[in-house]
RNA sequence: GCCGAUGUAGCUCAGUUGGCCAGAGCAGCUGAUUUGUAAUCAGCUGGUCGGGGGUUCGAAUCCCUCCAUCGGCUCCA
């Protein structure tokens, strides 16, 4: 009676996403649920997500709970698969170099790294293979990862002897009796957790990158080893995944903006200083007609602002105390104590542009447009092809505007945003909801009441949209919150584009006004927005998108015309001119090839139309066409292929994904 | 800026432990060929081996330094 009493009493409710709920005794593992649910799933199971907490599969449970079981599906599986394998890596480093000393090792976005100190030893990328044997020699041993509590003292005291001195400042700032270590195999680490039951699923290891970090990512602390991996379960996965790195790599918009010469750099030009070649340039001034005619619909001015600016109207804005010593120096004239910078931004002389006649509420909102080309000293290591440059050009707008108007123009801001996306085909994006520290309040300026106030209009203008959004605190610039849009690119890899952002400050500083209804002076609040981000940044992140196959409305070369010899020269030249009266931006290539090599020649150049042309052609006044990448598509008049590149472009330019 | 790696012709790359005028393919130029859907043939041009300094009888190769690039860190108005 009694013993059925107390079984009574130690069973828990277990519920399951699908809102079943199911009985167990108290004390149940994660793992034995899923085997009695099925032993695949116990099979494939690698964590455990308890009441919204991720959890070791093999930890008791003992109150009623919401659970979600996580696979290698899930990104919660995933964390715990590479954290795990992190782990296991330390342990392979800790079994060939002894005394290492380890730092800290997550799971990443892809994979997981560990950053250790080898003391004197500097690891080479011949080691990694060695390490990758190491663990996976420990992983068909099927170690189990166990967890045990251990006391502060404890936990001091084990790191103290072994010497290991950034495991000692690690649990300097822990609490105690939060603090747990984990074994695998003659491994054990100071960690929270959770990790695999076992090695066992670890099937394929890459490692693939060292790299130096700071330790805590500051750069007074010592610099430690970063080693980058990734596992899977299945061999097959990483060769999926090393293919998608090849795919990148054929992407990248360094090799191929070389290749198709739409921009390069000079050493002597300076570092991080495009220039931008004939092609790239055409391809460039397309997309800023674009979104020229785009804002002009949007009831956008466009102005034009000179590229350096007297000193105090960025001491106005704030932005020579926040940045100015890190800059591009200012620029002396003959004039004793004159001064000017290199323009960092465009809103401060928008905000002039503003004040040059009294305001009235009417004239609200207010939408300076420009395409302004700024200079920003970045550090050097931070260069990187088109992405990060020390002189690019923004799609930049500022929107002067009622409070009451705010929200609407924010939401049409967004409006823009998508409407490109969905032109370029960016299909997959989220917008990223940047706040600012609630504990770090004095890195922002500005009051607390304008911060709430922006803060809340962002947040309703993405949910009155439907955006899919994340929500970072501490991401904030430091005038203003923003919404930044981050698309993911046909290979899955992620980039931050278009910004938004709200901003109380500047018109305060810049005093500016507009005389309300009510016959009072008001202050406008300012919207900054970048759809594109930067050109630089755009082109870049559209040419790894494409893979340099950009859609025909935009391409510099639509066609080129190929004499199959030299005898019809003429009339592909008569072609060419043809066309170009039909706006076809068509080039002839007339080389003394065979016609075999001039179509491999345009394949690689990705030119999307090659108009073969012979006796034939010249006889019936047509031309046969060639679709880059596709073959042969047959004979078309003139008339014909004009109709197709306009349909194209046409479809191009209207078609909803 | 910091750590690590790299830097040879316009491009992609060879150049063994320092040793004869530094090589190849592609591109370019000249000529032959007149070509029907992804590389015709031949010849030629082209490099202060990233810059500077040093060691050495002798340096692309070893050392120092600066510059640039790449992978990270930090940063990103």
């Amino acid at each position: 009676m009694h013993v059925e009493y107390t079984k009574i009493v130690s069973m828990i409710k277990i519920t399951f996403p699908d809102g079943t709920v199911r009985e167990y005794n108290k004390g149940i593992t994660g793992l034995e649920i899923a085997q009695s649910i099925s032993p695949r799933l116990a099979s494939e199971v690698l964590s455990i997500g308890i009441n919204g907490q991720t959890r070791d599969l093999t930890r008791p449970i003992d109150e009623d709970a919401e659970i979600k079981l996580y696979k290698w599906e899930d990104a919660e599986g995933k964390r715990t698969f590479w954290h795990s394998s992190s782990h296991l890596m330390a342990e392979a480093l800790d079994a060939i170099f002894p005394g290492v000393k380890f730092g800290i090792g997550p799971s990443i976005e892809n994979g997981f790294y560990y950053d250790v100190d080898l003391g004197e030893h500097i690891i080479t990328e011949a080691d990694l293979k060695k390490i990758e044997d190491k663990m996976l020699e420990f992983a068909r041993e099927k170690q189990q990862y166990l967890r045990r509590d251990v006391s502060k003292p404890e936990a001091w005291k084990t790191y103290t002897e072994k010497g290991d001195e950034y495991k000692v400042e690690l649990i300097n700032d822990l609490q105690d009796g939060t603090i747990t270590f984990y074994t695998n195999g003659n491994f054990t680490d100071l960690c929270r957790g959770p990790h695999l039951p076992s090695t066992e699923p670890i099937k394929a290891i890459k490692l693939t990158a060292i790299a130096g970090a700071y330790w805590r990512g500051n750069e007074k602390n010592k610099m430690l080893t970063r080693i980058y991996g990734i596992t899977f379960p299945k061999k097959k996965l990483l060769d999926e995944y090393l293919a998608m790195l090849e795919e990148a790599k054929k992407r990248d918009h360094r090799k191929v903006g070389k290749e198709l010469e739409l921009f390069a750099f000079s050493q002597k030009v300076g570092q991080g200083l495009p220039l931008w070649l004939p092609k790239g340039a055409a391809l460039r001034e397309r997309l800023e007609v674009f979104l020229r005619n785009l804002q002009k619909k949007g009831g956008y001015l466009q102005v034009i602002t000179p590229h350096i600016g007297q000193k105090e109207l960025y001491v106005t804005s704030g932005h020579y105390a926040k940045y100015g010593a890190d800059s591009f120096q200012p620029i002396k004239t003959p004039q004793e104590g004159e001064e000017f910078l290199l323009k960092p931004m465009n809103c401060p002389h928008h905000c002039e542009i503003y004040k040059t006649k009294p305001r009235s509420y009417k004239d609200l909102p207010l939408r300076l447009a420009e395409f302004g080309t700024v200079y920003r000293y970045e550090q050097s290591g931070e260069l990187h092809g088109l992405t990060r440059v020390r002189g690019f050009t923004q799609d930049d707008a500022h929107i002067f505007c009622r409070s009451d108007q705010l929200k609407e123009e924010f939401c049409k801001v967004i409006d823009i945003v998508l409407y490109i996306f969905k032109i370029l085909k960016f299909g997959d994006y989220t917008a990223q909801v940047s706040l600012r520290d609630p504990n770090n309040k004095e890195k922002y300026i500005g009051s607390d009441e304008n911060w709430e106030k922006a803060e809340s209009a962002i947040i309703e203008a993405a949910a009155e949209k439907g955006l899919k959004t994340v929500v970072e605190k501490g991401e904030a610039a430091f005038y203003g919150p923003k919404l930044d849009f981050m698309v993911k690119d046909a290979i899955g890899r992620k980039w931050q584009l278009g910004t938004i952002q709200v901003d109380y400050n500047l018109p305060e500083r810049f005093e500016l006004e507009y005389v309300g209804a009510d016959d009072k002076r008001h202050r406008p609040v300012m919207i900054h927005r970048a759809p594109f981000g930067s050109m630089e940044r755009f082109v870049a992140v559209l040419i790894e998108h494409t893979g340099g196959k950009f859609p025909l409305w935009l391409i510099p070369e639509q066609a080129v015309v190929l004499p199959v010899s030299e005898k019809y020269n003429e009339y592909a030249r008569k072609l060419g001119e043809l066309l170009d009266e039909k706006e076809i931006r068509c080039t002839v290539d007339d080389k003394n090839e065979t016609i075999g090599k001039r179509i491999r020649e345009n394949e690689l150049k990705r030119i999307p139309y090659l108009l073969i042309v012979g006796e034939k052609e010249e006889q019936a006044g047509t031309l046969a066409v060639r679709r880059q990448g596709e073959g042969d598509k047959g004979v078309f008049t003139l008339d014909e292929f004009v109709d197709l590149i306009k349909n194209e472009v046409k479809h191009e330019l209207t078609s909803i994904q």
